[in-house]
DNA sequence: CTAATAAATTATACCGGTACAATTATCAGA
DNA sequence: TCTGATAATTGTACCGGTATAATTTATTAG
């Protein structure tokens, strides 16, 4: 592990022991190198990253401060790899409606860099938090990447699966949101009437390398989306 | 302005001025050092500044590439000033519906950390785009810190006023979301039917030492209601 | 005691270096 | 032509240094 995230992972794991809130002062940047016997580079860059994960800020001239969010159950939309860690506690579940080969969509293709002859993985699940429907959630892997998917992996996490499983290394992601009016079959999904709210999440995820390898369209029960973001300056 | 901010400004307009696409491999950072006679890290700055905007992407031991979405006017979530920067070129204006100074609801007092005896600017209004409604806006500003507002300002942008007549700095910013339908006075401001969806966000801004000075609830008509994230590995 | 001024504190910008990891290009051997 | 080893390329981690900007604290003058 590189050592500013290791530092990282401590000076927070240092604020959650403590319970500190928002506004608290931290010991200052050179306390915290002697501390860890490591550069003032590598701190900084340890905090920036802090700093950016939206649990502390940083003041010149003043100090190192705790940054917290007061709502609890939100989903924060900048950490990247799925709900998994925001929703943490909470009774999460998957049922998979569908799981085949297939060919693309146009829409799924041209997301993918793909054409429509080329193959794919089709996944569609519904999730739930609490026993409530949580979001109905169409996924298309492209196969000459993530190789092989069954219903096991499926279930539990697929990013999981590719990064651990075939050794991939999940690089960015592009998101598009919009809301609209539910149609007939997913209501029926999510356990809500036609017309009510939606809202809709596309996603395409590259490897490191720039190569998209899965599109993901996620329409959210509107009663359970809340989202959140903790942007800087 | 920083050196850094300077170069990624340039290195950004490369890429616009050329009309790069996806993919496209730029220069490697040695040629980047040597063509703006920067040091190493001042460099690794600038591009991990253009990182994060989701201007490029870089791999290690391959190169610096060029990244682009496809879609065009969704609103970004990452930068934070306001949408005055992604609906460029779109034709937008505001009606100011209401403008006083008043004690803030107990909900917008705990926000900004206040009392409810203390007083704010409290601004209420519809936002434009192309004749048609963007969103319902109400905001409170913490009046010991912005001091005054009026009707002239209020139509343009406050936070330009908050830099440039003030000179406070924004720091940061914490927005939460959730999706929910129209009451009967919003669908009103927003020419849609009671019932319909809506795309709340409900911002905190906070200086850059960390005080809260700004708590918005923008109610989006959900037509218009696109926005994008190019999230970071 | 107050307000202006100076000094100390503290994070940030920028420099330039070594070592290393991931990728891509080259080359030898079959 | 392919495969596997080797070398070159290229971005990233980490070091430690000087200078500077913003803030807080201490000092001084009235």
């Amino acid at each position: 592990m590189l050592k500013y995230q290791q530092i990282a992972d401590e000076i927070e794991q240092y604020i959650e022991e403590r319970g500190l809130q928002q506004g608290h002062k931290l010991p200052v940047l050179e306390e915290w190198i002697a501390r860890f016997d490591a550069s003032k580079s590598t701190l900084t860059k340890a905090l920036e990253l802090l700093e950016r994960k939206g649990v502390i800020f940083q003041v010149r001239g003043s100090g190192i401060f705790v940054r917290r969010h007061k709502r609890k159950g939100y989903i924060s939309l900048t950490s990247n790899q799925g709900f998994k860690k925001d929703l943490e506690g909470f009774k999460l579940s998957s049922k998979v409606l569908e799981l085949d080969v297939r060919k693309p969509t146009r829409e799924a293709a041209s997301n993918l860099n793909l054409t429509v002859e080329d193959d794919v993985y089709y996944v569609k699940r519904v999730r739930y938090i609490y026993e409530q429907t949580l979001c109905l959630e169409e996924s298309y892997f492209n196969k000459s990447i993530v190789t092989y998917l069954n219903r096991e992996i499926v279930e539990e996490s697929v990013f999981e699966y590719v990064k651990g499983g075939l050794g991939l290394k999940v690089g960015f992601s592009d998101q598009y949101m919009h809301v609209d009016k539910l149609n007939a079959e997913e209501a029926g999904h999510l356990g809500l009437q036609k017309g009510d709210p939606k809202f809709v999440m596309e996603s395409i995820f590259y490897l490191t390398n720039g190569q998209p390898f899965d599109f993901s369209k996620v329409t959210y029960n509107y009663v359970q989306s809340q989202f959140f973001i903790q942007a800087g300056g």
